[in-house]
RNA sequence: GGACGAUUAGCUCAGCUGGUUAGAGCGUGCGAUUCACAUUCGCAAGGCCACUGGUUCAAAUCCAGUAUCGUCCACCA
């Protein structure tokens, strides 16, 4: 052995990035190099995923790293196994949340709110800051050693994009599929915009429930954990066999004061009220609850909206007048009490509606507002899916259902399969409209009462266009094809368009696999992608999830920076399977920090050990060279080869991980190094003890290199008949 | 209220389609080591595979139920 490097323990740090360098310049993360260079056979088939994009809204953390990992893992492997392989990267301007982000700075470093600073220059700021952002990601993606073709780069709110999901939008809308209503919405009083129902998550609370009568002449009861918007209420609803409340029906009450309110109450009966619970009674809020509106609907019912877009009272009363709603709750009942009115004051424990990203607590609005019907028929353009003919009436939801109930994807772990279904039935029509200014604009202009709707602006004067933008997951659904070209009929969409693969956590399963589903099967008449691996959530050491308000965050870069991405790389991988949350521990990293180190001192022990045959050209290595002990290790090999790679193929990449570990360390390096050591040392069959380790020891890296790429491309480069980098070398035969 | 997941060595978890003495990492104990690697090697201790039944020649693995923990979904006012 010749070389200095080599004479030291393994330092990652003084390799990877020359090595990422070298994979970058070589160019063959873009499979039309390969294809160009003969690196992939030209009829061989085609394998893509695209990466799930990143929030632009900061940098990339364990959860990311392990996300990547895996991607870059199966993507290795199948360049590797030849087949056409692709990868795209892309970044997600995720509105919302980068909306409230920058929002936020700017509060803190300069004192000063979005109007402040008016639309235009708000935008631009966080646009400054998105660009930073994604600049770090793409750092943070090498670093892990993605294998990722960035000359395909894509962001969720480019021109490309745009074009996408205006063209779409424009389609939708001409089907009757997008439409613009006025009904009651989840406000976000925080965010100050309207969220989707996916948007809401539910905490259970302690809370009074009251029970009163409007006035001391009203014949029943209701209860309600909410009484400030029961100066909102138009109808008291009964079940119509309710024997207790019958006679009541169609009559209606006038109540002159109630908290300083003026009340006009009509007795409905509705099949939907259960007459076990409370009262049997349930007072109609239709501006103000989802149920209520509905209810509302149904029965022709007057609406009456009492509380604003800042969660405060819009009433005349003035005991109630612009109060924020809990300090109305206490205002009422105690109003209540006082007129001896209030039967019943009981804590129960409900769930309480919050939006995901503010933390703030939704508020029923009732506001005109874009919906994407899920359940409106039209009729299918497209003969290329195989359950859905060319012609047949459809909805959005039974797109969205079939292609998973016909298994045309494959959902790994396969119990999510239940999960989606059971969220598709209970799917309602989507709001797309949000108040944000960071985003898509909606496509649709308006010109006193004339609305139009297309992809360009309308050319006469006097239009203005809609001043909401479209819901992040909008632009998110159309991912895997508006990054390969969509609208056009480009080559990259007929060739990686469905995908191979996508993988997302399982988390996501209903903002984006769902949605993608949506968009792919109605824009494109394809599914997005033929498999669905869905990941765990990686958690700390006690199992809590990292958060910020936890301070409990761990830098992927800190521990690349002190163990290598290849140890951290192998730490996210083995022994976590899919759909499974995981714990992070650092004793795990360092454990691969200690077999890539294993892996380093075995490399260079085997090339001094077989220094000798490269002189005397005895290479390249010839099977029938081998004695039979040791062609029957041979043989064993290539059943741990066959092994691998049917884990490979099945995504159990935490099992393939783990099997080349052991077999690596504890057959290779523990037992067969050592026996071939004596043998060479006393020249007893050492001929074929060489052959056999050389063999070995090459074929091995390989199955390493999908999961530690760097190190293993390192000695790769390092053995005496190596040419090319092992990241194009083709995957071991068996 | 529904659905799903977990329960295996002190800790964190594998165990894919049921098949010889149930595995890994970390930790613990004893020993080795001028010979690639102290980021090493060998040996050892440690498990009624949550519980109860069932199917089977055979169950950690399949089925039914119970318990505990956890997750997701749901407009009970």
């Amino acid at each position: 052995m010749n070389n200095e490097e080599f004479k030291k323990p393994y330092n990652p740090i003084e390799h990877e990035d020359a090595i990422y360098k070298k994979w970058e310049e070589s160019g063959f993360f873009n499979p039309d190099v390969c294809i160009e260079k003969g690196i992939t056979n030209k009829n061989a088939d085609y394998f893509s995923i695209v990466l799930p994009p990143p929030n632009a809204t900061g940098t990339l953390h364990i959860g990311h790293t392990f996300e990547t990992t895996i991607q870059d893992s199966i993507t290795r492997y199948q360049r590797m196994s030849g087949k056409k392989t692709l990868w795209v990267p892309g970044t997600d301007h995720a509105a919302t949340a980068t909306h409230a982000k920058v929002e936020k700075m700017i509060q803190k470093e300069e004192g000063k709110n979005r109007h402040d600073l008016g639309k235009e220059e708000f935008v631009k700021r966080v646009e400054k800051f998105v660009e930073e952002s994604r600049g770090t990601i793409q750092k943070q993606l090498r670093k892990i050693g993605s294998s990722l073709d960035w000359s395909r780069e894509a962001f969720t709110l480019d021109e490309k994009r745009n074009l996408v999901i205006k063209t779409i939008f424009k389609r939708m809308y001409d089907d009757g599929l997008i439409y613009r209503a006025y009904k009651v919405v989840n406000w976000d009083p925080k965010g100050q915009t309207t969220i989707s129902d996916d948007e809401v998550e539910h905490e259970e609370r302690k809370a009074i429930m009251y029970t009163f009568k409007y006035s001391p002449d009203f014949p029943i009861a209701i209860s309600t954990t909410r009484p400030e918007t029961k100066v909102g209420d138009t109808a008291v609803a009964v079940h119509p066999d309710d024997e207790r409340y019958k006679k009541y029906i169609g009559q209606t009450f006038e109540i002159e004061d109630f908290a300083g309110e003026k009340l006009s109450i009509k007795i409905i009966a509705d099949e939907s009220v259960d007459p076990e619970f409370g009262t049997g009674a349930l007072g109609v809020t239709p501006a103000h609850s989802q149920i209520d509106w509905e209810i509302a609907q149904r029965h022709n019912l007057p609406l009456k909206q009492v509380i604003n877009e800042y969660a405060r009272m819009f009433v005349e009363s003035s005991l109630l007048k612009d109060k924020k709603t809990t300090e109305a709750r206490d205002v009422v009942a105690q109003w209540l009490r006082e007129k001896k009115l209030m039967e019943k004051e009981e804590e129960i424990s409900q769930n309480i509606s919050i939006a995901d990203r503010s933390k703030g607590i939704v508020e029923p609005l009732p506001k005109l507002q874009w919906f994407i019907n899920v359940s409106k028929e039209f009729i299918y353009p497209f003969d290329t899916l195989p359950y859905i003919k060319k012609g047949e009436k459809v909805t959005l939801k039974k797109l969205m259902l079939s292609v998973v109930e016909s298994k045309s994807i494959n959902i790994t772990p396969d119990r999510f399969e239940k999960v989606y279904i059971n969220w598709i039935e209970n799917l309602r029509d989507w709001c797309i409209s949000r108040q944000i200014w960071y985003g898509h604009r909606i496509p649709v202009w308006y010109k006193g009462e004339k609305i139009y709707c297309g992809a360009e602006e309308p050319k006469e004067d006097g239009w203005t266009q809609d001043e909401d933008t479209l819901d992040t997951w909008f632009s998110s659904g159309t991912w895997t094809f508006s990054t390969l070209g969509w609208p056009e009929k480009t080559e990259d969409l007929k060739n990686y368009h469905p995908t191979t693969l996508m993988c997302p956590g399982y988390e996501l399963i209903f903002f984006w696999v769902a949605r993608m589903i949506l968009m792919t099967t109605y824009a494109v008449g394809q599914i997005p992608f033929k498999n669905v691996y869905f990941h765990g959530i990686v958690r700390d050491t006690k199992g809590r999830k990292f958060s910020k308000s936890l301070d409990n965050g761990i830098d992927p870069i800190d521990v690349i920076n002190q163990y290598g991405t290849d140890a951290l790389r192998m730490a996210l991988t083995v022994g976590i399977g899919p759909g499974n949350d995981s714990k992070f521990d650092f004793a795990k990293v360092k454990a691969y920090k200690n077999f890539a180190n294993k892996i380093w001192n075995a490399s260079r022990f085997v090339l001094e050990q077989i220094s000798d045959i490269f002189e005397v050209s005895k290479m390249p290595f010839d099977i029938s060279r081998l004695n039979e002990e040791d062609k029957k290790i041979v043989g064993e090999f290539k059943n741990v080869i066959i092994d691998i790679t049917n884990d490979m193929e099945n995504y159990r990449f935490y099992l393939a991980a783990e099997k080349i570990y052991h077999y690596f360390w504890h057959t290779f390096a523990d037992i067969i190094i050592e026996d071939c050591k004596n043998r060479i040392k006393e020249n007893q069959e050492a001929d074929s003890a060489k052959q056999l380790l050389y063999y070995l020891l090459k074929e091995q890296l390989k199955l390493l290199h999908p999961f530690m790429p760097f190190i293993t491309e390192k000695i790769w480069s390092l053995l005496p008949d190596s040419k090319g980098l092992l990241m194009i070398e083709k995957w071991p035969k068996y």
